[in-house]
DNA sequence: TGCAAAATAGCACGGTCGTTCTTTTATTTT
DNA sequence: AAAATAAAAGAACGACCGTGCTATTTTGCA
């Protein structure tokens, strides 16, 4: 079975079982890399030190540089890994709906759904925008091409959805994508930075709106 | 003439001007906390060092620091510098249109004309919020408290407009109020990070479409 | 089972950080 | 102008950082 993919995601092992033929290696990076997704999504991917990761991992500093070779492919690591997480929680599953309204509407409630999780957790994705937005070099690069093939998703979503009769043929597809990805960021910001009750609600009703106005008045 | 205030703004000397019978330290200070905003918008205020903020101000290391007494300190400095600047530049330009949907609209327009040049410079308000989401501590109180009183002061004037019959008074203030948020973050991020071309218009026009929606339909 | 290769540890380096303490300089007040 | 006070500099501290180098251990293969 083969599970649909963004347009040119980072094919790479999956992390779970060790896949025979994996050497040992490669394993501990996968199990260093899962513990640096876990302490970037809290402290951001300029907070991953590679000593608290070493200590994380009952490593030495230098153990855990070695499968890096430098901190910025560490950082890249990561980003890979949550790209694949998030192809694999949010895109892939709505993939599996039928094009048009019905998956648009699974984008977007498992996007909501992720970053609900990440109200505790922390998205790179928006923590890493802020690190990295006035910054260049291969870190930003690796983080902006992930968050823009997920983005470009998001709008191909749209414009089937108008496509299929579904969304007002005159219905604008990147604003509509624009207001998705405006909720999505006032739903991170104010439920995990401000604690705002409620917030998931306002954020649902946020796209109802927005799919009311586009809709074709039948 | 006294202008408009944000409820519980601090109260503290408008930088300008040496103001007389300002002694030589406050004068500094102010001259090292206007340095140090400028820093901390492009890097944030986690990026904020007290050597490179005494590189810039040619001062030694420890002259900027004891003006504040700790690194902690001079972030919320920066923080109150910048909510007295968000005020005077946003808040209190609105607050002379006439109440209900003129106020709101001058309210978001002022918003953002500020987000709109942060494109370039950074926005703390935004930055800060990612850095200190998951951490607790003065600094996160102080922004916290910050983005509240502005946050609440626009969805007063929703309540406003709605009691001035300029929108639908089945209207959700809180879910306008919500969304209008929203949209100013997708610009920051979009056009910040991500460099996308039409990113205002966008926001501006993510604005239209909720007044329209609440309008009350004469 | 032995040997080459890969993986990990140990250690040290130069650098930056916030902070403290002491000394010097500049400002204010008498 | 002198005395009192505030402001700024200087030097040093312990801590953490990423990285390079050299040993040691572990792994995979013949």
């Amino acid at each position: 079975m083969s599970t649909a993919h963004l347009p040119s995601s980072p094919q790479k092992p999956v992390a779970s079982e060790p896949a025979r033929a994996m050497h040992k290696g490669e394993q501990t990076k996968q199990v260093i890399v899962d513990a640096a997704l876990g302490l970037a999504t809290q402290i951001g991917l300029e907070g991953l030190s590679i000593g608290v990761l070493a200590e994380v991992t009952h490593m030495s500093k230098s153990g855990v540089f070695a499968h890096f070779g430098s901190r910025e492919e560490l950082q890249i690591s990561v980003i890979r890994e949550y790209f694949n997480r998030f192809e694999h929680e949010v895109f892939s599953p709505a993939m599996r709906e039928p094009q048009g309204l019905p998956r648009l509407k699974a984008l977007f409630a498992n996007w909501m759904k992720r970053v609900a999780v990440e109200i505790q957790s922390g998205c790179i994705f928006i923590s890493g925008a802020v690190e990295f937005d006035d910054r260049i070099g291969p870190v930003h690069d690796a983080l902006a091409s992930s968050v823009k093939t997920w983005l470009q998703a998001v709008y191909r979503a749209v414009v089937q959805a108008k496509a299929c009769g579904h969304l007002d043929e005159d219905a604008n597809a990147q604003q509509i994508a624009f207001e998705m990805h405006g909720l999505i960021l006032a739903l991170h910001y104010e439920a995990r930075f401000l604690k705002f009750p409620g917030s998931i609600d306002r954020a649902t009703q946020g796209f109802d709106n927005i799919v009311a106005r586009s809709s074709t008045q039948a």
